[in-house]
DNA sequence: TATTATAGGTAATATAAGTTGCGCAACAAC
DNA sequence: GTTGTTGCGCAACTTATATTACCTATAATA
């Protein structure tokens, strides 16, 4: 018996994103996206309990869209996985900005620890593999070239740096290799 | 014949810094900082046009600060002078966050590029000196450097990572040797 | 001590944001 | 076609912020 509505949540959640995607999560204002939508506040409030759901909600489909990034570097092929991780992770800087700062330079106090383990692990499997070596070694090699490719990536993300994907691609094997036989060494000793 | 000024301009900049330093810019507000210096707003107002004049002496009481533990690690001689910027870099990131934040983690978009190679220059110089490499090598050796230690920095400032002074001048060190190698070795193709 | 320019406190004004009350209108069931 | 439910547009209310008008209090000088 009751009217339709105009939009469904994926609708809003969409608008949104463009609009946090353009500017940052602080142009996401009811008012802005009510403008986006063409439409008054009220559809907005209708579906979602208020901003700050959704908010979250936005976050949510930005953590998606970087997924999206991710599982087409790898299934492309054109890198070894581990290698295709670190370019997706510097091309999402490059093409998605504010999501990239969205996602991955806000504050990390109160986070839970645990969960960033569980996304990592993949990683040092990969490389204890790769270079069998044991699993600290591993979290430890993953995370200082991590912390290269974090380097670039924000360093892209905040228009400190261009580099082309090619250039970015050479360093990357560079900084693995450099890494790699100093892993390799510490062995031996 | 007028009454004195209650507080002068570098006790508001200094109340300010002290908002700023623990919450980011976004706490400076008139009211906060009213309650800070303990009077109503309108001193602010007295002594600066308005709250966009104040951030911006702000944010040069931040760089002066940064430029502080720059010459404070230089000076005490414990590291060569390359690492010492590193070094400061990094103390800064884990000692004031907000601050390195609103100083290396903000967007460079519409920024004069001929300020940064200024500030870049007594590196190169220090690595070509050092190395013995063209200045067109040492740019990119620095880059590749700073985008590590900038890496480090941004990880720490966003408590994604914690690491002891002493392992981040070990691997500071690693890194600096791997690519050594690197550089020299591509000079001798 | 009286004068006078002006800093400072109080409270008003302006703007932007989230949220909500009111009444109309859509629409499925009858 | 009537009806009951409820989404929606409009405009109001609320809160937080910057900025300012107005009046009082201060302090150097005559």
């Amino acid at each position: 018996m009751p009217p339709k509505f105009k939009f469904t949540k994926d609708e809003i959640i969409s608008a949104a994103l463009n609009l946090v995607r353009k500017n940052g999560m602080s142009a996401l204002t009811a008012r802005a996206l009510a403008e986006e939508l063409g439409c008054s506040v009220k559809p907005i409030f209708g579906l979602f309990k208020n901003m700050d759901e959704l908010q979250q909600a936005v976050f949510s489909a930005a953590q998606n869209l970087y997924q999206s990034y991710l599982q087409d570097s790898v299934s492309k092929g054109e890198y070894p996985t581990y290698k295709s991780a670190g370019m997706a992770y510097i091309r999402f800087a490059k093409e998605e900005k504010e999501l990239f700062k969205l996602l991955f330079m806000r504050d990390r106090r109160n986070e839970k620890i645990e969960e960033n383990r569980e996304d990592v692990r993949q990683f040092t499997d990969l490389i204890m593999e790769k270079l069998g070596i044991s699993e600290d070694e591993a979290y430890m090699f993953h995370l200082e070239m991590w912390i290269y490719v974090h380097g670039i990536a924000t360093m892209i993300a905040t228009s400190y740096l261009e580099w082309s994907d090619t250039l970015v691609s050479e360093t990357l094997t560079d900084i693995f290799t450099g890494l790699k036989h100093r892993y390799l060494q510490k062995g031996k000793e």
